[in-house]
DNA sequence: TTTCTTAAAGTAAAAAGTACTATAAGTTTT
DNA sequence: AAAACTTATAGTACTTTTTACTTTAAGAAA
């Protein structure tokens, strides 16, 4: 119904049709976080395709034209490391004029947490490489991908602070020491064991299981898994829809 | 150099051609937010073109082929209330797929503070009407903008803890007991007045004047303003670039 | 059985947050 | 001009949370 005469609508102050406004190219970034031997990590791949071959980038493609944004992002991530229900969310979108050499394209950041142990990522016909880098040893990237790496890593450690984001960096079954190591990566701050143990503990939000670390050269640590539901369920009654 | 042979590029897993992907329209959308008689204010207007036409919506517009997304927005905060130098900031982009009658037209969504006795918004060829809205009591809103404004007051609500924006709602010199009020409104909370008054000055950001209200039939309030030269050189100096 | 390493519990001091009371300083009313 | 009233501002006592540190326990390895 309203598709008929489309140079009517939006006609602020200049006056261009509206076909001329429909020439934006839609992009999604990924910064795939992980979490390995008390280091934060990046997951990064080496372009195989202009621009930028050969150098490294996060993992993005073009939005599909009929394709949701969250879609696409997940798409990218399922393809990239094979997981399903991985955490991730958007936090910024980036459209400097001249940001991509080809044209105008706009690109939507997204964050991601995965557990590094479950899965090998895979190189696939757009990159070259796959690989983790120390948040604080990566190469040179592509694009503005470094102002994206930088603006993710801003945003998690915001969230972490207020949202229990960490158990996704980790196994499903974790230690509080091990815990302790993914906050002290995320927020680089060390915290005092005993506290740390007990201000955890006492959000009830992790329950005991009936298991112990095993190949350890020292008394095993008891491991934990997060409740999720309890979780979800608490949220849910503090959520007071004022709109 | 690149521009060559774009159809080269981004050929992830599917063999469209990379001019099928720069059919997207890219628009900013403003929640401009307010304070006035203790109650938390949104700027709508009136549209005056479809699709939705007269209806109420947020201010937005088409992002020009040759526009940064915050420059748009600046734009169109500018045009529409006549102020600079407001406080402004990109939270979220909304780009489901039919979200917009007319075609592919992903939104990004800011949200601004500013002070509603400075000025008068005005309406223009765009808009019919330009209207304060209490945010409880909103008027249904055009295209998926309920969402928008949603999204927006959950993002202000966060920051509003983490870093002294509440003194954007209010003129440069106020009173404690106006900024407990806009504190009040932003989330839907009370507080002690003593505690309020302590915790604020303890944070050591704002600056008595030698001024006090007028025209209160009561003991009249000392005026504050907030000292943003020493708030940023604070913040400076915490920052630690890691990347 | 001894030694080593880390888990896990406990304790005490400091800081921050909460609730409330009291006083002071203006304005308005009588 | 004094009294009554309203709100600003200061102060106090109490509770809870945070921080720093000590002690004990449990298992693995030698």
């Amino acid at each position: 119904m309203h598709k008929k005469n489309p140079d009517t609508y939006f006609l602020s102050e200049n006056n261009l049709p509206f076909s001329d406004f429909l020439h934006f190219g839609m992009s999604t970034d990924c910064v795939i976080f992980g979490y390995k031997n008390k280091s934060l990590r990046v997951l990064l791949i080496q372009r195989g395709a202009e621009p930028f071959i050969d150098n490294w980038a996060i993992p993005g493609d073009l939005v599909y034209p009929n394709e949701d944004l969250d879609s696409s992002a997940t798409r990218i991530l399922q393809h990239l490391t094979g997981l399903e229900n991985i955490y991730f969310e958007q936090f910024h979108t980036f459209g400097t004029v001249n940001r991509h050499p080809v044209g105008r394209v706009i690109t939507i950041g997204y964050y991601s947490l995965v557990r590094t142990d479950n899965h090998k990522p895979v190189a696939s016909t757009w990159a070259k490489d796959v690989k983790w880098f120390d948040i604080n040893e990566l190469p040179p990237l592509g694009f503005d991908h470094e102002e994206i790496v930088h603006k993710a890593l801003e945003h998690l450690r915001k969230k972490v602070r207020t949202e229990p984001i960490g158990f996704e960096l980790l196994p499903a079954k974790f230690t509080l020491l091990e815990l302790q190591g993914v906050y002290e990566a995320l927020l680089n701050m060390r915290f005092d064991k005993p506290n740390f143990r007990k201000k955890i503990l006492s959000m009830d939000l992790i329950t005991p299981l009936n298991e112990v670390e095993s190949n350890v050269a020292h008394r095993p640590a008891k491991l934990f898994n997060f409740d999720k539901e309890r979780y979800d369920a608490r949220k849910k009654n503090e959520i007071s829809f004022e709109l």
